[in-house]
DNA sequence: AATACACGTTTCAATAAGTGAAACGCAGTG
DNA sequence: CACTGCGTTTCACTTATTGAAACGTGTATT
């Protein structure tokens, strides 16, 4: 049995996403997007109301309903990577004045992998960057992607300069562990999570860089001991 | 037409639910909870599984997936109310102490209306209330309720002690706006959502409550100030 | 004004799609 | 060894989903 995915439930969660991405959606648009029929779409869109996961709003547009927000909310508290990680943010921030995060993987079929952030921790300078809890990044060109894929260079943290957003510098750092086979041998390493901060690029320079890149690794290994104090003893 | 939803999709949103409230569960508890067949909740789950929506943990059980993270967390950032809130919530951790909420109502059919919480900021006791984010309560019997159902007294704010929960005393107070008909007369007001302060009981007085109702009043007008001044002008 | 267009909505017949009982292999238990 | 509960797969039944079409309404276009 390869894939018996339902069809209507997967069309369904289709328009849950979009009108989650857009932020508002009429049902023209909803239904353009997933390229379904009105009439449809209607219909999902209904059933997703009537459960809560969508609402209307005064003007008659789709939004997320406050389910979504709920069971998001829930989901990440069960994250306990996020917990463990946020005293480390808190220190990063505090160190460099810059924003700090908590990248995972998400990974969607088609389109290739994400990188997906899930907590972070706004700057103190002025000039920030800020706000990008819930979205996803290619791998590709991001640091936060790189060293989720194990691209980490012996340096022990990535840094891309410029690469999803312009005049922004991003500098990440892995949280692997080691994978053992049933015997006890080490098989390789698993990143189950990147620590990473975004800074305008104008106020970086190679000796900033280097700072923070070996601040970011040391509290990614901070967050790995405290990861293994809770899952071994 | 009264309620044209699609059972399969109904079905498929319930157990969703159903895990993010357990954290974690095994097919066979996901199918009694939902009163599915065993097959049928597979070819659900699976679906739910293949859009990211749930995964599958090491041990097999069904867990809540990253998407549902990721959609949520952007639901979240959409609701403005947050970050109107947050200044005001940051400002009564600073002058109490304690942890600060916001609430919404979510009004899910069956079982009665409840209260959300959807943002919060610890308070920086070492004993504090913690991590209500993505939790209901009930309306009835909780101070920020109370205050979403219209039901606050002159005084501008509810207390309510050892009401959720043992020990705890809630502290709340409304966001509403005046809601007008067409021709601008006042028809009455509506509860957008709520602010309030819970804490230990042990360390509340008569007089600190005062203070602290005070405070989350007139924090929650702060906050109704901005949010009129966003979708005014 | 008259026309055209797009949207949200409803209806309805066709059938594609979802359903659950049953059966299987497996692992743990008494 | 028999027994129970789990995850999984198969399959015939039929129900629940579907999309084209038609409608009313409001908003551009002429």
């Amino acid at each position: 049995m390869a894939e018996p995915s339902t069809r209507t439930v997967e069309r369904a969660l289709q328009l849950l996403g979009s009108v989650c991405d857009a932020g508002f959606l009429t049902l023209a648009d909803a239904a353009r997007g997933t390229e379904l029929s009105a009439s449809t779409a209607l219909r999902l869109l209904r059933t997703l109301e009537s459960t809560g996961f969508v609402r209307k709003d005064d003007e008659g547009a789709y939004r997320p309903g406050l389910r979504i927000v709920q069971l998001g909310a829930q989901a990440l508290s069960h994250e306990s990577i996020i917990s463990l990680a946020e005293p480390a943010l808190d220190r990063i921030v505090e160190a460099t004045g810059e924003s700090a995060y908590v990248n995972v993987q998400a990974h969607h079929g088609p389109g290739g992998d994400h990188g997906l952030y899930i907590a972070m921790r706004e700057g103190t300078h002025s000039v920030r960057h800020s706000s990008w809890v819930g979205r996803t990044v290619p791998m590709e060109g991001s640091a936060s992607g790189a060293v989720l894929s194990g691209k980490t260079p012996q340096a022990g943290y990535v840094v891309v300069d410029r690469g999803v957003e312009a005049d922004v510098t991003a500098i990440a750092a892995p949280i692997a562990v080691q994978t053992h086979a049933p015997d006890g041998t080490t098989t390789g390493t698993r990143v189950i999570a990147a620590l990473s901060v975004v800074a305008p690029s104008y106020r970086m320079n190679p000796e900033k860089i280097r700072t923070i890149g070996e601040l970011v690794a040391a509290e990614a290994h901070n967050v790995l001991t405290a990861y293994q104090q809770e899952n071994q003893p």
